[in-house]
DNA sequence: ATAAAACCGTCAAGTTCCTGAAATAGACTG
DNA sequence: CAGTCTATTTCAGGAACTTGACGGTTTTAT
C-alpha cells in the first residue's frame, strides 16, 4: 500500500531519518518543518495519512492537529503523533484531538511502519460487512461464510472476493479489466485471461448447490451474475 | 462500552458531579468516601474500572492503590487517579503504585469519560465477567476457569484474552490485525505472525476435549471460532 | 533470595493450498 | 471455414499457514 505521507518534524536529523525509512517502505513522503508549512501542502493536496510531531516551533503539534479536525476537508486524514518518551498524560490527549495513533520517541523503523500500515488499513474503506443474497445464495463477508440454504459452500481467497463483488454489483456486466481492478486491485499485472479461470474455478464451487448459474458470460463484453435466464 | 466504575472520593459535591457524568456515559457507579469503603466494595464485588482520590481522609490514596495492586485479585483492575492541582511529585508517585492514569482537577467531564474509556480500551478489551459457552466449552472469567464437560483445562494468560475474546464474538472472522488490537491491546508492537503462534497453542491446549476443532483458519483472513464445520 | 517453571515473541523449516499462465479444445460469428 | 473469443485442464512457483525450537523475561515456588 504505497502512500503519500506528510510529515511534520522540525529537527532535520530526525525528520531526514523518517523520510529515508517511508522511502524504503514504497511510501512517497511531503515534509513540512512547520505547521506553517504543513497547512501549505495540504492547502493544494490532501495526503493519505499525516505524521506529526508533538512539540514543533510556532504552533504546536497539537494545534494543528485541532486545525484540520476542525476543517471538512481535512477531518478525515488519518493522523499519528511522534510525542516524546514518558508523559503518559499526552497520550491520551493526543487521542482526544483525534490522532488515529501516537508514537513515543524513540521508536525502530520497523515499528513506524507497521503503525502506518495499521493505521492506513483501519481507516481503509471496508468493504461493507453486509450479508447479501441473491437466488438463494447467501454471502456473508463478516464470517466469511457461504451458503446455499443448509448447504455450506466453501471458496478460496479470490473466488470470495470475487463472488462477493458480483452479487453486489449483479444485472451488470463486468469487463475483465473492470473485474482485475475490482477484485485484484487497482494496479495488478496479471493476464485477462486469468479473470476465465476464476470465474470457472467459482463455478465449480457454485456447482453443487446449482448456482454456478447464476454466473453468466456475455460473448465479447465479460461476465454478468443474474438470477434471471441467459436471455431476458 | 458501559463499565462498573468504583468511585473512591470524600467529598460529596464531586462525587455528586463525577456520579452524574459517568451515569450520563452509561456506567454503573458505585461509590465509596473512604478507602475502608472501597475496601469493602471491592471484597464483594470486582469493579472493572477504579476512580480514586488521592487525598482521602484515614487510609489515603496512594495507600489504597497499593493495597489493591499488592493483591492478586484486585491487581489488574484499571485506576485512574484524581489528584489536585499538578505537583509533578505527585504524577510519579502516582504512576509508581500502578495507577493507569491520572486525572489533576479541576477536570472536563468529556476529559474524564475520554481517559475512562481510553484507559478501558488498554487494559479490558472484553472487559466483561459473564461466563461464555459455546459448543460445550466453558470459560469463566471471574474464576479464569475452562471446563469442557467435567474436564477442566489450563491456559496461559494470553491464551485466555485470545479464547474469551473469541468466545464473546464467535463466527466472525478476525484478522490478525485485528486480533492483536483487541487481545494484545491498543498499542503493542509485535508480529502479526505471532497469533499464529498463539492459535497453535490454544489449539494444543483444548485438544484434550476436542474443542481445538473450534478454532478455524480462514485462510487469506484469519481465525474464526465456530462450533459449526468448516463451511455450512 | 534463589532456583525452577511458565510464558512470550521470533524465527525457520515443513506443509498445504492457491494462483497465474500456458496450452489445448470448444463455441460462436461473419 | 477462418478467425476470434471462451472453456477447461494442467502445472510450477510461491504465498499462507503450521509446527517445533530457542533465548529472554516474568512469575511462581522453595
Amino acid at each position: 500500500m504505497p502512500a503519500n505521507i506528510l510529515l511534520v518534524e522540525d529537527e532535520p536529523a530526525i525528520q531526514e531519518l523518517i523520510a529515508a525509512n517511508l522511502g524504503r517502505a514504497g511510501h512517497h513522503v511531503l515534509r513540512a518543518a512547520d505547521a506553517e508549512a504543513a497547512l501549505r501542502i495540504v492547502r493544494d493536496a490532501l495526503p493519505d495519512l499525516i505524521l506529526l510531531d508533538w512539540m514543533l516551533p510556532g504552533m504546536s503539534g497539537i494545534e494543528l492537529a485541532k486545525r484540520l479536525r476542525a476543517e471538512e476537508r481535512t477531518r478525515d486524514i488519518p493522523l499519528i503523533m511522534l510525542t516524546a518518551r514518558g508523559e503518559e498524560q499526552d497520550k491520551v490527549l493526543g487521542l482526544e484531538t483525534g490522532a488515529d495513533d501516537y508514537i513515543t520517541k524513540p521508536f525502530s523503523p520497523r515499528e513506524l511502519v507497521a503503525r502506518i500500515k495499521a493505521v492506513l488499513r483501519r481507516r481503509a474503506p471496508q468493504a461493507t460487512e453486509d450479508p447479501v443474497e441473491i437466488g438463494g445464495l447467501l454471502l456473508d463477508p463478516a464470517t466469511h461464510r457461504i451458503a446455499a440454504g443448509a448447504l455450506g459452500l466453501s471458496l478460496g481467497p479470490t473466488e470470495f472476493r470475487l463472488l462477493h463483488f458480483l452479487m453486489t454489483h449483479p444485472e451488470r456486466v463486468h469487463s475483465r479489466a473492470q473485474l482485475l481492478d475490482q477484485v485484484w486491485g487497482d494496479h495488478v499485472f496479471v493476464e485477462e485471461r486469468t479473470v476465465d479461470v476464476h470465474i470457472r474455478r467459482l463455478r465449480c464451487a457454485l456447482e453443487p448447490s446449482g448456482h454456478d448459474s447464476l454466473i453468466q458470460t456475455v460473448r465479447g463484453s465479460g461476465y454478468r451474475l443474474s438470477p434471471l435466464a441467459e436471455n431476458a
